[in-house]
RNA sequence: GUGGGUGUAGCUCAGUUGGCAGAGCACCAGGUUGUGGCCCUGGGUGUCGUGGGUUCAAGCCCCAUCACUCACCCCA
């Protein structure tokens, strides 16, 4: 047999309900607060995330499903979104109408990482963005929005964790300041963090081996490093979300895998994944669009992990399976053929109707129709067909009615209309 | 990429010292010659993940491999 491909994944009928349900959840509240779906390719150059990710980063060092197509071109599936909406937002110019723009898109990511639970290779995100915006209102609104979705999809047990990682002018200063540190204590430090000390120190600060937790205990602060700006940027959000009512923790040791964030950084988390903690996590962006080759522009943006989402809410949330108004039961060949042409006809009037199509018993018909719920049962076998009248029985009162079989799919679509 | 755990029916899982492949649920049929749920009776629906090896004999022991899973790592 052939199975599917490691760490990917099928979504089965039963759990597609759930998925639609916090996909228009998502979109109604996106709307409200004036964003725009815009689809992308799932297959981008190369060249495109090494620039925009960072050629440093886990994400473009280890873990993209890169090919060379027949025309030897670098091609790669993308493991995030934002990349892909930056470029089609320079692309398009679509910064020329309006440079304010607020974009979503939802769809599959692909990294090829170990599974595990909440960590696939092909996965999806809801990833919302911002062009044009600098101030901190928009920093505080994507948060504020993205509290929202949460709570009206009844997550609970999860927290918005606050940090700014500063900008060109300022985070320069805190980054010597924390190298200073860590040659101190580098005897402390596990292999990894050594590695990550001269390339990516602020990484040390997120390492999860307690010695190094330990060793960096009191390293300084970003926070307290901030230039005057971005510290009167974060402070402006942290007061709009106060205002706005949305919980949140600064968490001095949020430090992002991406290498194009800036300034306000977050993540929403969650103990009911195990080791995957961040369920949404997104940040500032203020450089990446001038990267790219587009105008200097602000920009902020987030992602949501849909499968983690649908695993958190897996549990509680039960998605009911439609149920047909009217199952028709027929017995013999002449009857299922008649039955045929009146469930098209009451189909194509949005009316769900189930039929037997096999040579069954009507007592096994009857077990069918009672299992997938029918509101109705229509019986129709060589008698009915014979007198022109057929049984509709109802099957809650078990209450049992003649009807006509002449336009008997007219008349059961004025019965059945909802 | 590293380490641990697990793979037996559609699902959840038993399977003793190596000796005929099992249970519950689900499903199908019948009890009722044309009427659902409850009940009764009957039916196992299987490449014991896969490939080798040891053995008279392997679900069980050995090797390899694949998948799932948890953790490291990383992130959504």
């Amino acid at each position: 047999m052939i199975q599917l491909i490691r760490g990917f994944k099928d979504i089965l009928p039963a759990e597609v309900a759930l998925w639609q349900h916090i996909e228009r959840t998502a979109v109604a509240l996106f709307a409200a607060f004036g964003f725009d779906e815009i689809r992308v390719p799932i297959m981008e150059k190369t060249e495109l995330f090494a620039r925009g990710i960072g050629e440093d980063t886990d994400i473009v060092e280890k873990e993209m499903y890169t090919l060379e197509d027949r025309g030897g071109e670098r091609l790669t599936l993308r493991p995030e979104a934002t990349a892909s909406i930056v470029r089609a937002y320079i692309q398009h110019k679509l910064y020329a109408d309006d440079p304010l723009r607020k974009l979503y898109t939802i769809g599959p990511m692909f990294r090829r990482e170990r599974p595990q639970k909440g960590r696939y290779r092909q996965f999806y995100q809801i990833d919302v963005e911002a062009f044009g915006m600098a101030g901190p209102y928009i920093d505080a609104q994507m948060i504020h929005m993205l509290h929202l979705f949460f709570q009206r999809l009844g997550v609970s047990r999860s927290l918005a964790h606050l940090n700014s990682l500063g900008c060109p002018v300022c985070r320069p200063r805190f980054r010597e300041a924390l190298s200073g540190l860590l040659a101190q204590v580098e005897e402390k430090l596990c292999a990894d963090c050594r590695r990550r000390q001269a390339r990516n120190p602020l990484r040390v600060l997120d390492c999860k081996v307690p010695t190094c937790r330990e060793a960096v205990a009191d390293a300084p602060a970003i926070v307290d490093y901030l230039c005057d700006d971005c510290r009167q940027h974060f402070n402006s959000v942290t007061e709009s979300l106060a205002r706005l009512g949305v919980p949140f923790e600064l968490n001095k040791r949020l430090v992002r895998g991406l290498d194009y964030y800036t300034r306000t950084t977050f993540e929403i988390q969650t103990d009911l994944l195990g080791a995957q903690s961040a369920v949404a996590g997104g940040g500032r962006y203020d450089g990446l669009v001038e990267t790219l080759g587009g105008p200097a522009t602000p920009a902020i943006g987030f992602a949501v992990g849909f499968d983690r989402l649908v695993e958190i809410l897996g549990q509680r949330l039960k998605v009911e399976a439609p149920k047909p108004a009217l199952f028709i039961a027929a017995l013999g060949e002449k009857a299922r053929r008649e039955a045929f042409y009146w469930c098209a006809a009451l189909a194509a009037a949005g009316i769900y109707v189930e039929m037997e199509h096999g040579d069954k018993s009507l007592k096994a018909q009857m077990k069918r129709a009672d299992r997938l719920g029918a509101a109705r049962v229509l019986i129709v076998g060589e008698a009915e067909l014979a007198s022109g009248k057929a049984n509709l029985r109802d099957m809650a009162t078990k209450a049992q009615s003649e009807i006509a079989l002449d336009g008997v799919a007219e008349k059961l679509e004025q019965t059945l209309k909802p």
